[in-house]
DNA sequence: GTGTAAAATGACCCTAAGGTCACATTTGGG
DNA sequence: CCCAAATGTGACCTTAGGGTCATTTTACAC
């Protein structure tokens, strides 16, 4: 986490701080990401740096709290209607929702995607924190489709979830540069193909 | 390429360095990668390395060079008759060449999972070379599925094969640890799935 | 205005790792 | 056996970049 130094700052400088960072690693990556830009670009010498961060991490894991905490806001009203649709339905529009996050913050979306394909290593430890956020959310919707007795018999939901957690964390991505009539071709599918693989019929 | 006294070496002690690189790269990828492990693992001085190779992408390009080469002699045969089959077929074909690949060779399959997910930029410089390999294998799979008559109206094929090679790359890796029934369940599903998106009814 | 605590600063430090080079050793032809 | 060319060697060079710190500046309480 940020040190206290970082809060107290004015508003405005702290958003430049923010603003330049995001844009470095959405540009680079963590891996590519280099301090010197962040600090030449936000206007501030490399020692207020420390005086803000404890080290690049923090500032990172600060982000992608962020990154995270924005994605939840626009998938978890979709997670709390879960019972009110088919799964194929649910499926759809959790495509949509992270669609739709993507479009709006194109850098917090190449952050995500930077975590996600290219940090195995930060996943793990950022799971600890938040106790598998992802899986469970595919686990949610499956137990969800279960009672509404969607689901085919003899299912391992935790290895289902998994299966659909990697699929739509990759195939998407991929897409997202695509024109949206393309995409939600592409979309459709991938909902059928989910659907058709834990479904009944 | 590695220099003339790379290939002058000692067959036994050529193979040690090989094979100390190959662990190296598949262990780590491209960006962990250190020289001075491998050259302390085949046993010779760190300047006989670059007596070798020009430097450390030298050698890379060396091994993904043998990995494409490899990997294109098991899928090459499949190429060569798609036309004797259907394009449901000939997809579930490809799945299973490449997992031969990958189980004969864990870690050739390592440094060309490290190559496709986190290197972009060189596999640019590569397709310089090998003219867009492995889009024009899904292209001519497309192709020949079209000459059979197996094609729905109105596709693009360029644009189909990328999204074929998209889900080829990135799903199976994630399942390679995965136990041979589940993979076999997955491949069908997914040969399925691009049979559908493809083909007409 | 003065003193003190917080914040700002940038030159500097340190390590990792890719790459070099002057010298030593081996090899092979005459 | 001798010499020259090829090969082997590891100490050293260099750079990048994350991180530090002594010093200065600012903010604020009294």
């Amino acid at each position: 986490m940020p040190k206290q130094t970082f809060f107290n700052l004015a508003p405005g400088k702290r958003a430049a701080i923010a603003g330049a960072a995001l844009a470095e690693f959405a540009h680079y990556g963590y891996d590519g990401s280099n301090i010197n830009r962040i600090v030449a670009a936000s206007r501030i010498a490399k020692g207020s740096f420390y005086q803000y961060f404890e080290d690049k991490k923090d500032l990172y894991f600060h982000l992608v709290d962020a990154m995270v905490e924005k994605k939840l806001a626009v998938l978890n009203p979709v997670a709390d209607t879960f019972d009110q649709h088919t799964f194929a339905q649910n499926m759809e529009r959790v495509f949509l929702a992270g669609y739709a996050f993507a479009d709006s913050d194109p850098q917090m979306y190449a952050i995500g995607e930077d975590f996600v394909k290219k940090q195995p290593a930060f996943i793990a430890q950022f799971m600890e924190r938040y106790s598998h956020e992802a899986q469970d959310f595919y686990l949610r919707l499956l137990e969800c489709a279960g009672q509404r007795g969607e689901l085919r018999e003899g299912l391992d939901l935790q290895v289902t979830a998994h299966f659909i957690y990697v699929l739509c964390a990759h195939v998407p991505m991929e897409l997202f540069r695509a024109d949206r009539e393309f995409r939600d071709i592409c979309i459709r599918q991938l909902v059928g193909f989910v659907s058709r693989a834990v479904t009944k019929a």
